[in-house]
DNA sequence: TGAGTCACG
DNA sequence: GACGTACGTGACTCAA
């Protein structure tokens, strides 16, 4: 009987509120004192209070607080919590309001002298349990993990919405809760000066542990310990080893203060919740709980099923295909777009009919308005090439007619998955989609660098479901048919599942946002960025054919000749583009010298092997080098930029995905208009393929160094912000730092140094680039960390935060994640360990650019600046079309919006500098 | 489909 | 002392 059994919420109030003042933005309340703490803390026990009624949440709840004075553990040990800092100035004041806070939710607060708050809840969990009571302890101290007993006790941390069970202490600590204690008495803990054993950390006392069963164990068995220091360590520290045991150990021994039953979560009383919040003057809270009565009851909350849940747990659900509706009357779509109205939200997805470009056509649009109410409304299916009738079905301009007011209608939200591109094909038919939320994006914006956002794989992560797939449908290869040819029947299936799955994934994670900090970055950044992408995808950017074709016609003729010499030089033909033929042509026939590497077992004759033989002499791989270089340039670039010209705008559209790159980058795809050639003088000539339309010239404003500006404000580097603050060279001022000399040899080595360091290079890794030794390699380093230790600090504090919270964050507070950063495999948690030192800095330069795209259209607009289109995004650059005349006006607005586009949420140290220039073609203009 | 290669920031 | 060797992308080819 699981429905009558009790279930108690024991809140660890102490440590909650230590957590929520370094993780909460500062908040001042009504009295003008700093009450983020607070805040966070009001706001999470209303989240808890208010899953009364909903499965697995609480019953009976208490807030446990530390009476301050010093507990029995001091007499135990004197040093116990004894180097622990005062608690910061501004967050004393708010520790006796948690007490009011608590008491006007008229929840119990238990707090007792000569007892932690761990001890309290010990017993509570003691007592609840024998009682046959579930409990859930409300806190992230990894000591109450101790008490963690499945079915019975498990843990919430409300701050990363994450339930820990037996299975995820074993994940995180390698050891059962029963063992638990021997591992973190090895361990110590520096904040609260348990002792431990020196030079054993979390890693060498789970493998003790885990290797011998117990903490006795393993001090019985030391002196047969083979690392001598580690040994002796044990032998030396193994009364404080079984100090630390007793200091961690979790004591009841008390009467409970307050009875089991007198911790029943009633209705809360409005009246000193209402105080209280009006006291502090927090209206959004106010109205949040207040507005919709104390405790919200059941007949006042959406039908959907609103839920926090980490991404860890999925939820299943049961979908019933077969029960979706088709629409193929006025009436029919007349009733679902009143209901829409009235709830004031519904979730849509486009079905496009053909190709990406603007050619495409639209076969129908799906609509949900609850879970497993959905429907499809089919609008333009049948052949089109024939004359024959199609199925029954509302035509694209009767059902869209009907649909525009609902579409446009302010006050009801439209929930979509990847909505930049439906609404695209919305705009092409002059309506204007508002407003709208994205659960692709807020899936970003939550779950960055766990999965990726694809609707199919979101389905699949959050429900355990797997959606009908499109080839189900549309087939696949050769006999793949348009959407639009599908049977009405099938497509339903497929259409109306898509827009039920939006609607559940949208309440599923709309609470998350505001939960996990996530909408800064959600709203400000990716959300409004939809329809300025929008915009420049559909804008395009014009190439001139003619000259790509000639560039082709000369690439194509060059590597004729290349081919020719190069298979004199192998005596006999093959295929140069197959690198297994290659290698063995070079290695095997020729007799080179050359390293075996790969997972075919295939010799590598990638660039840097080529240029190794070329070096030694080999003159056929230069030939081969060359004729990579032509081919790869003729193919990728000036046939295929050809084939992506629209026929009817005439010019080239890429696609910009908005949730591909772990970083919070875009991407540029079909074609990827992001590695359009400039590094080498053959391949620059590409770009002088993209021309202006007549009349008008290219600009492009590109950030110089961004990165590295970045890194100096965020590694707080004196000298590297002055140097930027002075306008002077960056490799220049590294290398006098470095080397005392800032020669053209020195200044190149610099330079490499200086991105190596942010990627997280090894002394290998940089020895390798700079052709020297590894010992040199690392006293360089070395060196580079000794001059410029903010650079030190700043990677181990990265490192440190993502080993702690699993994700990084960028100045914006867009995070990533990072499941490999404590994989047991050395290969990919070394990776997880370079990219995380990375993501920061090239994810704070994509939110930078982000936000000055999301603001250019306004700007240009403002200053009458009607003209001027953007174009292209690559990173750190823009590229835009401007009417001529216009160009030195558009470049200040542009420059300006760019140079300050982190303000006011950032405030950098260092001044971001815009490069501006322009002419016929995007080669002139960079 | 995966590996290898190479274009960009 | 071995480990594998710079961050983030997308497009194309070959070979299975």
């Amino acid at each position: 009987m699981p429905d009558t059994q009790p279930h108690l919420y024991l809140v660890d109030g102490s440590s909650y509120i230590f957590r929520a003042y370094h993780r909460l933005p500062p908040l001042t309340n009504r009295h003008g004192m700093n009450t983020g703490a607070v805040y966070g803390y009001t706001a999470m026990l209303w989240k808890l209070a208010d899953g009364l009624s909903k499965a697995d949440g609480p019953t009976h709840m208490a807030v446990i607080l530390d009476k301050g004075s010093s507990s029995f553990r001091n007499e135990m040990y004197d040093q116990y919590k004894a180097h622990r800092p005062p608690a910061p100035e501004d967050l004393v004041p708010q520790l006796p309001l948690i007490r009011v806070a608590t008491r006007a939710f008229s929840i119990p607060c238990i707090e007792q002298a000569g007892l932690e708050a761990d001890d309290i809840i010990a017993c509570y969990v003691t007592a609840a349990t024998n009682a046959g009571w579930k409990v859930t302890i409300v806190s992230s101290d990894k000591d109450l993990m101790q008490l963690i007993d499945d079915g019975k006790v498990d843990m919430l941390d409300t701050m990363n919405d994450r339930r820990f069970d037996r299975a995820a202490v074993i994940e995180k600590f390698g050891v059962g809760p029963e063992l638990l204690g021997d591992v973190l008495a090895l361990m110590g803990d520096s904040v609260d000066n348990v002792p431990g054993v020196p030079g054993i950390g979390p890693k060498t006392a789970t493998q003790l542990i885990q290797e011998h069963g117990s903490l006795e164990a393993v001090l019985a068995a030391a002196d047969g310990i083979k690392k001598p220091k580690l040994r002796q360590n044990l032998l030396e520290h193994a009364d404080n080893a079984r100090l630390s045991r007793e200091l961690v150990r979790l004591v009841c021994e008390m009467t409970l203060p307050e009875p089991l039953d007198a911790l029943e979560l009633k209705n809360i009383p409005e009246a000193p919740l209402r105080e209280f919040l009006e006291d502090q003057g927090w209206k959004t809270l106010l109205n949040r709980m207040v507005g919709q009565g104390a405790r919200p009851s059941e007949g006042t909350r959406p039908a959907a099923p609103v839920r926090p849940a980490g991404p860890g747990e999925a939820e299943a659900i049961s979908v019933d295909r077969a029960g979706y509706a088709t629409i193929t009357d006025a009436a029919t779509l007349g009733e679902w777009i009143a209901e829409a109205k009235a709830q004031g939200r519904i979730a849509i997805d486009l079905q496009g009919d053909g190709g990406h470009g603007l050619a495409e056509g639209l076969a129908g649009i799906s609509l949900a308005l609850a879970p497993g109410k959905a429907a499809y409304v089919p609008l333009g299916h049948g052949e089109k090439d024939l004359l024959s009738e199609g199925p029954d079905q509302l035509g694209l301009g009767e059902g869209l007619g009907l649909l525009e007011p609902l579409l446009e209608d302010e006050s009801v939200l439209k929930l979509g998955h990847n909505l930049k591109d439906q609404l695209k094909l919305l705009a092409d038919r002059g309506i204007h989609v508002r407003p709208a939320e994205d659960v692709m994006l807020a899936s970003f914006a939550l779950d960055g660098g766990r999965f990726g956002h694809g609707l199919d794989e979101l389905v699949k992560k959050h429900f355990e479901h797997d959606c009908l797939p499109l080839k189900a449908v549309c087939g696949t290869g050769q006999k793949a048919i348009r959407f639009g040819q599908a049977p009405v029947a099938a497509a339903t299936e497929y259409a109306a599942e898509n827009a039920d799955m939006v609607w559940r994934l949208w309440h599923r994670l709309e609470h998350r946002l505001a939960a996990e900090h996530a909408t800064r970055v959600y709203r400000l950044v990716d959300l409004p960025l939809i329809r300025t992408v929008g915009a420049m995808e559909r804008e395009g950017v014009k190439v001139d054919r003619t000259y790509l074709a000639d560039l082709s016609q000369t690439f194509a003729t060059e590597t004729a000749a290349l081919e020719e010499r190069i298979f004199a030089a192998a005596g006999g033909s093959f295929t140069i583009g197959s690198p297994q033929q290659l290698g063995q042509v070079l290695f095997d026939r020729l007799g080179l010298k050359g390293g075996r590497k790969g997972k075919n077992g295939n010799y590598s004759t990638d660039q840097s092997e080529l240029e190794r033989l070329e070096a030694d002499g080999v003159e056929v791989a230069r030939l081969v080098l060359d004729w990579r270089q032509l081919t790869k340039l003729r193919i990728t670039y000036t046939d295929a930029l050809q084939a992506q010209i629209d026929p009817k705008s005439g010019r080239v559209h890429t696609r910009y995905a908005l949730a591909a790159a772990q970083t919070g980058r875009l991407s540029s795809t079909d074609p990827n208009l992001q590695n359009i050639p400039i590094r080498t003088e053959i391949g620059a000539k590409i770009r002088n393929a993209f021309i202006a339309e007549d009349g008008h010239s290219l600009l492009s404003a590109d950030y110089g160094q961004i990165e590295l500006r970045l890194a100096a404000h965020m590694a707080d580097v004196p000298q590297l912000k002055e140097a930027f603050a002075r306008g002077e060279d960056i490799h220049t001022i590294t290398a006098q730092e470095l080397f005392g000399d800032a020669g053209k040899d020195s200044r190149n080595k610099a330079k490499t140094i200086n991105f190596a360091i942010l990627y997280g290079i090894s002394s290998w890794g940089l020895a390798g680039r700079l052709g020297i030794s590894t010992e040199e390699g690392k006293a360089m380093i070395d060196r580079y960390f000794e001059r410029f230790p903010g650079i030190k600090n700043y990677i181990s504090t990265t490192l440190q935060k993502v080993r702690e919270c699993g994700y990084s964050e960028t100045l914006f507070g867009r995070k990533t994640h990072f499941p490999n950063i404590k994989s047991g495999i050395m290969n990919l948690r070394q990776g997880a360990e370079r990219a995380a030192i990375n993501a920061p800095i090239q994810g704070t330069s994509a939110d930078i650019i982000k936000r000055a795209m999301v603001r250019m259209p306004g700007a240009l607009a403002e200053a009458g600046l009607t003209g001027t289109r953007m174009l292209l995004q690559v990173h750190d650059e823009l590229v835009f079309e401007v009417p001529h005349g216009d160009e030195e006006k558009a470049a200040a607005v542009i420059r300006d919006v760019m140079a300050h586009a982190a303000e006011p949420v950032v405030a950098l140290d260092v001044p971001l500098s815009v490069e501006v220039g322009w002419g016929d073609n995007w080669g002139v203009a960079h």
